[in-house]
DNA sequence: TTTATTTGTTGACACTTGTAAACAGTGGGG
DNA sequence: CCCCACTGTTTACAAGTGTCAACAAATAAA
């Protein structure tokens, strides 16, 4: 596939957080859990939702008076672009210097250094048990 | 310190890693480096600075003709502020989650796992008993 | 079948961002 | 003293964003 590099704004998220929460919603559902959400008009869901479509991030199904829609391109990828761009942006591209940034202001929770632990023990293959 | 939530643009980031790489620079120096860099017009630079003047996080001073701008705010400051605005949108301010969002697709290389070792061991240590 | 309601489509508008041309003050050379 | 090069200020403008109101099609209700 080619479409890639489709960048969503600050409030497609909040949209494709419904999509991928949901798989695919109506129209109806998405406008009624944005209103519930974060406040939004109708026609300011169903907005985002056309220039989705427009930019690819998602696809509709026109059955009968109701339109489904679903997401085309997963979290995780839409994540991971964003993700690459900020840190490139922002710590040149180094993961650890945005941690060191971090921690540098607020300690992160014992739970979370756990997490951090586990997933970096996994990767080196555990030399130290 | 106050007037926070400062928030900068891309083209605004590249203006402002030169203040922050050389603490105070001119016009003429900034629209130099920005050109070189960047190949932006002279007046694309000038528009930067004043904008990003008006959002208080720079200042300038006007000795004699020339000015001299200087960054107000940090790096840190302002990475850390774009961090978290990024982490909350983009992975619910996890940074655990954002960090296996990334090894999923990509191996961190061995240097920058290290580097994020030591620096779990190090917090770790801290509240060890 | 009229009317009210639901659902989708268009048009709009203010604000932000990226880029730059046009204009203006000024200080040095000739 | 006049003009030019330099530096800074204004104005502009197209795209992108956040938000909706208006309008239209279709359906359910009266």
């Amino acid at each position: 596939m080619g479409e890639n590099r489709i960048n969503l704004t600050s409030a497609e998220w909040n949209v494709m957080e419904c999509l991928w929460e949901k798989g695919a919603i109506t129209g109806r559902e998405a406008t009624d859990m944005l209103e519930e959400k974060m406040g939004w008009n109708r026609s300011t869901t169903l907005t985002l939702l056309r220039r989705l479509e427009e930019k690819g991030a998602i696809v509709s199904d026109s059955k009968g008076t109701k339109k489904l829609f679903a997401p085309i391109i997963s979290r995780d990828d839409a994540a991971l672009q964003e993700t690459e761009s900020f840190l490139e942006r922002v710590y040149n591209g180094s993961v650890s210097m945005m941690l060191s940034a971090i921690t540098k202001k607020q300690a992160l929770s014992k739970s979370e250094i756990d997490e951090l632990y586990a997933m970096l023990k996994d990767m080196e293959g555990g030399d130290e048990s």
